[in-house]
DNA sequence: CAGTATAGGACTGATTTTGTCGCAGTTCAA
DNA sequence: TTGAACTGCGACAAAATCAGTCCTATACTG
């Protein structure tokens, strides 16, 4: 339950990838995925969704690549996530396109909207910086989410 | 993507509403099926399994069914999810049996378990019952997380 | 015993996820 | 100007997971 893709895990890979090497001026899918040994092909479908969102911008032709469109500080892991495996709603019926069959009995839905909240908090709360610095991520982690609470 | 399985959400309907019938000695799972219109069998073994796992006290033959093993108050979202869906988590692969073949180069997974121990915090703040008197549910969960991120 | 209910295994079909292929466009540098 | 090294897509195939059904066994009630 509740696990990621493997895609968005990919995503942030690639994105922390893409924070610990702010020297090169762009690193190609390929460079990315042979270092985490993932398919080249894939990892660059996922590249190229990010970059449509705009979190990465991409430089065609050869020593092409990617690069963060902004400092990793500002980039969000609900950001990414959301970018690769869509809006996330932990209820199993999606309120944007089309409500399930039970909506009028289901009372559960309203209660886990909540849940989903906090969720999305915690993950915006964490940036794909705290990927690499490791150490400052729970600190920040439950900073954010009391002042998201008492809001 | 986080989206709870439909599974996890019929059991979660049926919790709810075996707190909300306190009265009934026992209830069966083709009238909860019936009420909430999903497939009987497919609730059945959804309620099995959370009988299983002791959450519910079971009852066969006539007029037997299904009954709340404890008070509402104290049978969270998490352990009702757990049972269902399984201890799979936030990371795409699942630290628990096999790790991946990219577990040396993979830094993500380690500050994704906070995130992960996050979530988990909030569902195991949010009861059965708060799902049946759903206002309190927000002050709680608060509260609950507040405590918990000081830990 | 007859009827109703849980218990659970096996199985099929639907849906989602994961990964591949092929081709078109872009950039760079020899 | 040619070709290698890239990105950008769309379609597709393979694999995994989920949802739902069926069938049988067992337990309890009256
Ligand atoms: S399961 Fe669809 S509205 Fe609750
Ligand atoms: S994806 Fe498996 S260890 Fe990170």
């Amino acid at each position: 339950m509740l696990r990621l893709t493997k895609k968005a895990d990919y995503g942030l890979m690639a994105l922390k990838y893409l924070a610990e090497h702010p020297d090169s001026v762009s690193v190609s899918a390929k460079d990315i995925a042979d270092t985490y040994g993932i398919p080249p092909q894939l990892l660059a479908k996922v590249l190229q969704r990010l970059t449509k969102v705009g979190l990465l911008r991409s430089h065609a032709g050869m020593n092409g690549g990617y690069e963060l469109s902004r400092e990793a500080r500002r980039i969000s892991a609900f950001e990414v996530i959301h970018a690769i495996d869509g809006p996330l709603f932990i209820t199993s019926c999606t309120k944007g396109s089309k409500s399930c069959d039970l909506e009028p009995n289901c009372t559960i839905k309203e209660p886990l909207a909540r849940v989903n909240e906090s969720i999305a908090g915690v993950l915006k709360s964490i940036s794909i910086y705290d990927l690499v610095d490791a150490e400052t991520a729970a600190g920040r982690s439950a900073e954010m989410l009391v002042t998201l609470m008492h809001s």
